[in-house]
DNA sequence: AATGAATGAGGTTTCATTCAT
DNA sequence: CATGAATGAAACCTCATTCAT
């Protein structure tokens, strides 16, 4: 029965939205394989459950807002970047993705179940304001790829993006499905594979595939000359 | 209340357990978006709940034999279609992709999910085994894919094959997730996009990246000139 | 759908905890042969079945609970009356022990059951932390009786009383079984005999072949004179 | 399908009723805590399920009959032994109940069951019967008793038998209590207890206080001397 | 605003028993 | 007689959400 400091304030609210937002990916990033009750969520936040519910209207929404943050703070970054005059490299952008999505635990396992569960028990009104908002967000990353890489057409940015997310949030899937099985990842005699290397050899082909042949210089492989 | 035929020889149960994956893959294509309960799939099958459990060990196992099948199924062609000596293009395998995972419309979705069990949910030992036996017969379809593009390294046909596959299922999620927001695809203002047409799209620029420039002639569209 | 006195207080909730185990020694009275499911403990106590997994994390601990509580109901009345220094005769204990043990519907079935659980179902934690609770009290119990019972040798006070609980459900097994053939207790002709009766007397020859001859005066007739 | 020799005599009736027996007694022995389903039961006895319904009318009734095929081999070396005429010590009754009762592994996990289940699931009519048979048994076994102890009354031997049965189930149960516990038997100082050697003792004390202090000679020590 | 007790739908699995073959 | 596939009634437990306090 401890009421913890009532938010009153809009301050204290977006706070309070916060910190729920922090235990969840705490949770997430303490064992990524489940996902945590909403009972759990609030106690990790030191709050209880009906708390929660102040906050999000859902646990889908909620786990869909901590997914909004991880996203946003990715394209941020990478629009950050690219608004920079500095020539942009695919290794650049490659190490803005990994930053924010490879090295942070939450980032693929909430987004796979994210895009499983926007196709099936989310609301479509969230969904679809989730989208509106990413949408936006994609098209100034997507224009700013285009002043960066001018073979690039027009949406083609968006284009390269989306094939980049998705060969991302792909691979990272079957990696997962093989660490399943158990042991060391090795590139050749099994299905089995190193996630973080794969990655970037692989987007550095569908980079070349996407942009031509005469990319800026990356220092990636190609899948071609590996073995 | 219904017994239709018991199946007394091993061969009417491989019939049966047929009939089960049949049953569980009639209502997933009906509704793609939520997962079946037992009682329905032993209802659609015509079967008691108790029966499914004489053929399938959980639940589980029953989803990950279905995918199972989806994806032998897949691979059984591709490996055939190799294995014949008439050259093969990339828009040959696309067909196949085409006809396997995407005309069929539990593919994605079961990937998606099984994907997603396989590193929380299933026992270790069930995915292990389903994954080398998957294992194998990619390693048969990589085989095929080098012997008829030389420019592959040894090894370079799993390695392509798997990157086709991340893109496969990745660009899938993120176009149901598009899809879940409503409205009709359209490839440019907004994020939406026709998925089955960038599919083609960005797998051949994937495989002229991981191939090289002169892949054997598809008709797909390279990013760069679709706009 | 009946909220009815939301138990904030821990007041409250032992309150609650103690309707449960009522409710399912209700049940156990009512129909001895049978072990209520939880639907039906919750529904007799007026609550919701997940509502009672509030209160006990299992079936099984709920069983254990009300036992213990039977148990431990006997023996703190031993105790008590151990305490007291008036003399304590056979006689005296019996009452007790009938009182508890018998009177209560409960006892004996729950008795016998959860001593079959014990040894299977429950989880060994839960039932060595039961164990060590009535170790206790057993220890106390056969303290008071050594007290009273001088040519009880260290130790001789839990052994009579372990004996003696032995004895107690063992014959009501047998008494059970005999009860199930149908027929009213006669003492003589068949196999079947009246519990309460036997009990004094079994007790009576127990205590005074282990105490020895000179027990305090009971007024229990001894085998060898009841024919 | 391997249908087996099938049982068209009257003997290989009987043969066949006892292996299924013989294999529920083996799987009890093998793991005393659970009770095995007939899937298994039918298995180790190399038949099918069906089979075993053959020969019992339920499962409840399977278990009675082993229970009882336990039981009556007891009485039978009691029969038999007091129908000899050399003199009867209590070492000697309490070394043929150890013979069947505790060196025989299935003897008291099974009679705590059937004496649990006697009172509850099963058929009234069986039921009666089998204590009808049990009975006669007794009562041989309760003439012998009185024949070899005069100071035992009339019937006092059926009375001293159910109290020692009791005694020995009761013993037996908070024993296996104590066992599921964890730890060593000990005697003395936790509520554990060697049930080997408590069972003489107590025993002992049961007689002594039964049939009087002139028991014929027996090794036990009684319980205030035992510390 | 905050709490957390209460809810109850929902899902999985087991297994004694039946009966078509 | 023998088989074992099929049945389907139980029963347990979880957890997102509500709402009295």
């Amino acid at each position: 029965m401890v009421i913890r400091h009532r938010a009153l304030l809009a301050e204290d609210k977006q706070e309070r939205h916060h910190a729920i937002l922090d235990a969840a990916a705490r949770l997430l990033a303490r064992s990524p394989d489940r996902v945590a009750n909403v009972a759990e969520v609030a106690d990790e936040a030191g709050l209880a459950k009906g708390t929660v519910y102040l906050y999000f209207p859902s646990k889908e929404e909620l786990l869909l807002a901590l997914h909004e943050r991880n996203v946003a703070g990715f394209f941020e970054a990478m629009i950050a970047r690219l608004e920079r005059p500095e020539p942009v490299t695919l290794d650049c952008m490659l190490a803005l993705m990994r930053r924010y999505m490879v090295d942070d635990p939450t980032y693929l396992p909430l987004a796979t179940r994210c895009l499983g569960l926007m196709a099936t028990q989310m609301p479509t009104e969230a969904a679809a304001a989730f989208m509106e908002r990413m949408t936006d967000r994609l098209w100034s990353a997507g224009a700013g790829l285009e002043r960066h890489f001018p073979t690039l057409p027009l949406g083609g940015g968006v284009v390269l993006l989306r094939r980049s997310y998705a060969l991302i949030i792909g691979l990272w899937q079957l990696s997962s499905a093989h660490a399943a099985q158990g042991g060391e990842p090795t590139n050749c005699p099994t299905g089995q594979f190193d996630y973080a290397q794969e990655l970037g050899v692989a987007l550095a082909a569908l980079w070349e595939g996407t942009i031509g042949p005469h990319l800026p210089a990356s220092g990636a492989v190609p899948a071609n000359q590996e073995a």
